[in-house]
Parts: structure tokens; sequence; C-alpha cells
DNA sequence: AATACTGTTATACATTCGTGCAACAATTGG
DNA sequence: CCAATTGTTGCACGAATGTATAACAGTATT
């Protein structure tokens, strides 16, 4: 018998490979079905690695949790830096962005909501959900705040966190429903839908937001 | 050895309390800790008489999915008929009830939150998934329909298709932040943010629907 | 009160689980 | 080019899992 060849990695390299193999194994077959053996076969390594690397089970699914969620904040920044435009414009796309592909994945909110479970009930859990939720709440902040300014609205702080709470639900409900891809309407309508709904959250003019929809606004209405 | 003395019930009483029972399991700890001897013992009764009842493992946790989704739309589809006064009276209540007690709950945002990560990747889930959100929608759009049609907005089925969706995300993410409670801010603010950005999303004037908040408008804005 | 029916218990079994641990080998520093 | 380090493998162990199945006992019928 011979063992099986392998290369040694950086700490860093083989944490995320580990990471990332945990991620694809719940998201498969869920938190159950990700045991360290699949894992460990999914990565290229054996099971042992994962007592090495990250000594006990749940701390390797908390780490887990907290990857995907620096994953998915760092693609909503990055949305949010595409528009270069006006506040109007950059909010429009962080909105728009929200609902569209690559962010509507059943693989993302299949993972997600899986976390979101263990909440409150498992330990750890209820951390990375507050913090991961702070950063979003501040960023939608952050790009409220010169829009409302803008159009001469009420931009005080406590306006624009109840407003910022309001918009985070409303994203986040219409990119989990967008996400699960029941069959009862085309996707398609969401960037539209999200963006009228965000302006009369806000108070914004009509079209205000929907007139900076990335696709183009070829369809009439 | 003396064997467990037992008390035979109808199949729908031992139906029900094993899946109250394996609600219970799944919410204390999760899907991988509701084994069919923690639910069994849960439920006063021995692991057998699951295979007896429901087959299978994977049949018990849909039927639970299903009786969890049963319950909640039964909630809302109640709370939507306490509303006796104005539309406007009507859906001002269904939406606040949606992010007040006992609609905000841990456990029941834990329990959907742990069924809504086997959609789409476990079979059987996405046929519940869609059939207890067609119906949750086809709620919204009986409600909003009558309001918009008051305030002489259109009111079209695809227009109010399409408020529907909105408004369904902005329900769900705020029932959601709601019930996993993180710290950041009161919960006691969600029914007027909820109110007043539902106003905003369907474009009725300014306190049309806060001023049917249920608890009574002590607070003066 | 005896009988039949079947809901329920109790046990068995193969499988998979997490993880502890010793041996090994890929890499690094001298 | 050799030796030390430690990332990695491979295996063992007890516990827990889903489910098959036989024996039992509550309940209803007569």
């Amino acid at each position: 018998m011979s063992r099986k060849p392998f290369q040694r990695l950086t700490e860093a390299d083989r944490r995320r490979g580990l990471l990332d193999a945990t991620l694809d194994c719940i998201g498969a077959h869920g938190l159950s079905g990700a045991s360290a053996r699949r894992i460990a076969l999914h990565a290229g390594v054996t099971a042992g690695l994962i007592r090495h690397h990250f000594g006990t089970m749940d701390e390797l699914v908390r780490c887990a949790y907290r990857h995907l969620m620096d994953q998915l904040t760092g693609e909503a920044l990055l949305a949010s830096q595409a528009g270069r435009g006006s506040p109007e414009q950059a909010l429009a796309q962080f909105v728009a962005a929200n609902v569209m592909g690559p962010n509507i994945s059943a693989r993302k909110v299949a993972l997600w909501a899986t976390f979101i479970g263990r909440v409150g009930r498992a330990p750890g859990y209820s951390e990375i959900h507050r913090d991961s939720y702070r950063d979003f709440l501040e960023l939608l902040e952050r790009l409220i705040h010169p829009v409302r300014a803008a159009y001469a609205l009420p931009a005080d702080p406590d306006t624009c966190r109840d407003l910022s709470i309001a918009l985070n639900g409303l994203i986040d409900g219409l990119w989990l429903e967008g996400s699960l891809g029941h069959g009862l309407y085309h996707a398609d309508r969401l960037p539209r839908v999200a963006l009228s709904a965000a302006e009369g959250v806000l108070r914004l003019p009509d079209h205000s937001l929907l007139q900076h929809l990335p696709d183009g606004p070829m369809a009439q209405n």
C-alpha cells in the first residue's frame, strides 16, 4: 500500500480550500450532509486535516458562515462602487445588483438560509449575523443619505436609519424570493419592481432610480 | 422487564404530535439534531412509530415543513380578517401583524430558514415553498387592490401583482430581521417602519396606513 | 368475555459520524 | 545534501444514525 501523494499549502490557502469545500457540501447536501469525510474528499484531502486546521467540526462550519458573509458583503460593496456617477445612480445600481445575477443565486440563498436557521440556536452564529447585518445597514445608510439630501428630503440620522431598515428588508426579501426561483413570475421583473418600490420607500420622485436601471430601459413601462 | 404502557391515538392525532415534536427538535437542534430517536422521545413514543406513520425520515421532515407553513399562513389569514373596518385598516393590520409578536418569533424564523435552505436542493421542498408563497401573494393582492382603488390609483392586475411582490419582499425581510433579534435596534420600531415603507411602496398618502397602527398612535411621530 | 386488529414497543444491524493518535513525507533551514 | 519541522495521511474507536422486523398490548367488535 502506498500513501496518497500530497502537497503542503500555506495555512491560509488550505483553510480557504476547506471553507469553500464546506460551503459546497452544505449547499448541496445541507448541514447534515456536510460531514468531515465528505468535505475532505471534496477538498482533495483527508478528514484528519479538518481537526488540524479547525480543531472541531463546529468551528469549521462557523468559519464557513463568516466566509460566506464576507463574500456577500464584499460583492455588495463592489456593486455600490460601480455606480460612478450621481448618488442616485450608485443607489440604483446597488439595489438592482442585489436582485440580479450573480447575486440572485440558488446556491447562495440556500447557504444563507441554512446558517440563518442556526442563529440564536447554536453558539457563535448570532455574532456573525449581527456583524454582517450591521455592515450591510451602514453601507445602505451611506448610499441613502446623499440621495435624500439631493431631493431636499429630511436626511437626519434617525430618518436615514429607519429608511435603511426598510430598504434592507425590501432588498433581503426580494433577493430571497428571486433566488429561490419558484416559477410564479419571471425574475426579470425584479429589478424594476425593486427600484420602483425603493423610490416609494424613500419618497423619491417616480423614475428617479428607475432611469438608472443598468440593463437600459428598453422596455417602455 | 416490563414494556412501556401506551395509548393508541387516532392517526391524525399521532401524526400531529409527531410533526410538532419534529418542529420543536429542528428548531432547537437543527435538521442534523432532529434524529428519529430524539423526535420520538420528545413526542413520548418510540422511534419505530415514525416509520409506521411516515415511512421514511425524509417524508416526516417534508410533512413538518408543510405543517409549519400551514400554521404561518393560517395566522396571517387570521390577522387579515381582524381588520374589520376600512380596506386601509385591514391592510395596515395585516402588515403590522407580520412584524409584531407573536409572528416575530425566533423559533419560527429558525424553522422557516432551516427549511428554506433545502428548497431546490432536496426533492419535495420546492413545491411546498411555491404553494405557500403563492397563497401569501394572493392574500396580499386581495388586500392591496381595494386600497389602491380607494385612492384612485391604477389597480389593474399587473400593477397589483408587482406591488404584491414588492410588499411581500418588504414584509418578509422585516419579519426576518425582526425575528432574528440582533440588538441593533429595538423591535418596537418595526411596525412604524413597515407601515411607512408600505405607504411608499403603494404610493399611498403619508399616514394613510400609519393611522391604523394597532397599538394606538400614542407616540406623536 | 373472548377474539381479531393494528398501533406501538423493543431489539438488531449495517452504516456513518466526529475525533484522537501514530506514522509518514513534503518542505524548509542550515 | 542532510536534518528538523510539521502539514498530512491512515486507521481505530465509541457513539449515534435510519430503518427493518418480530413481539407485544391497547382497543373495538361481537
